[in-house]
DNA sequence: GTCTATACGCGGATAGAC
DNA sequence: GTCTATCCGCGTATAGAC
């Protein structure tokens, strides 16, 4: 079970391709011969170690998304104020959005394409708990409050910055700064820490 | 130039499937026979209306992204309070991303996908004028603050709750009403206004 | 402006040798 | 476990009739 991305078997070799094919062009946008070449192998030997193209773009979820978010517990959960932690989160969330384009894309891709199967795996295999932890700590700091909808903010804010790049980059105003992940996080922070402070109960009943 | 999208010339009624099929499938996704078919007319008679695939594709852009945005000025320069003024565009952007799902889907995916010319041409062509009218409202609400960095911030939190949207529902915690873009616009404004209250030069000069 | 017919390379996928 | 050889349908695109 355990996903050693230093290890360099056939397998793991065309997993890695793979998935940065997939980011890169999308599933109807690589062909088998394409990876075949990127990993160095002819198309027939891929069948060896995948039933069909589907059953290698599963695969390659499952290997560009297992356990990336496995130290974010550690940075909610740490003994520190609740703002500290807040803004580690951000932090770490930003730089993994910044930092890994492959899974950034792949994730873009997903919410695009993915099909009901491939949606529940992400749900249920992946973000089920990171999701949790971080109501949790929403909730902490907007009691009361709507805890799902906040943390989807918090994810969409972040992720919506770095998904505008292309664009953001051309338009009037654009900074450097915008791209490094450690500044905007602070930017981020300072918003919605701002922002949730005035937001607990109240809207619950408005609405 | 005027792009009457309820004319029903051949050409138009191509542009209108064929923005609905690359919105749901993406360029390598959609092939000129599906397109051909769902048009009505024979693969062969596109190439009578369009140079190849993809002078079809850019035109589909053109199509779809053209004078979508006509209405901000008028919400953003209303003679209202500017709290009023920022509720409105937040509603209005929401709504838009919710219900054209079409223009939603396109726009991640030329975020995804497009190449320098397409994605200067959205920037330019499209974006540039709605991008400066918001940043204008930025910086009435956070005088001295980073106004492009805030509008992109602004945009990306509501973009990003609705790119989320597959994964959102079978999240813990969801709600109906997180589909709802008026409730959410509520939300978003209420959670931007009181953060950025405190944003404006501050951060200038932290940063 | 749309059709039929067709060219031809690329797509996923398999058989069977080594 | 990887290869060569091959199948065949689908991809974009064109020629030329109506």
């Amino acid at each position: 079970m355990s996903v050693d991305s230093a290890q360099s078997t056939t397998r793991d070799i065309i997993l890695r391709e793979t998935a940065a094919l997939f980011a890169m062009d999308g599933y109807a946008g690589v062909s088998m011969r394409d990876i075949a070449t990127a990993a160095g192998i002819t198309p027939a030997a891929l069948y060896h170690h995948f039933r069909d193209k589907s059953a290698l773009y599963r695969a390659t979820m499952e290997y560009a998304f297992g356990s990336k978010l496995v130290e974010l517990p550690s940075i909610i959960f740490a003994e520190a104020p609740i703002e500290d932690r807040f803004a580690a989160f951000v932090e770490w969330f930003s730089e993994l959005v910044a930092t890994d384009v492959v899974y950034a894309r792949l994730l873009q891709r997903e919410m695009l394409d993915g099909d009901e199967d491939r949606i529940r795996y992400l749900t249920e295999e992946v973000f089920r708990e990171p999701f949790k932890q971080t109501m949790a700590m929403m909730e902490e700091i907007a009691p009361g409050g709507d805890a799902h909808q906040l943390t989807i903010f918090a994810f969409g804010m972040i992720f919506g910055h770095f998904a505008f790049t292309p664009t953001r980059r051309l338009q009037h105003g654009y900074k450097p700064k915008h791209d490094d992940p450690k500044k905007v996080a602070k930017s981020v922070t300072q918003l919605l820490l701002n922002g949730l402070k005035t937001f607990s109960v109240v809207d619950a009943e408005a609405q």
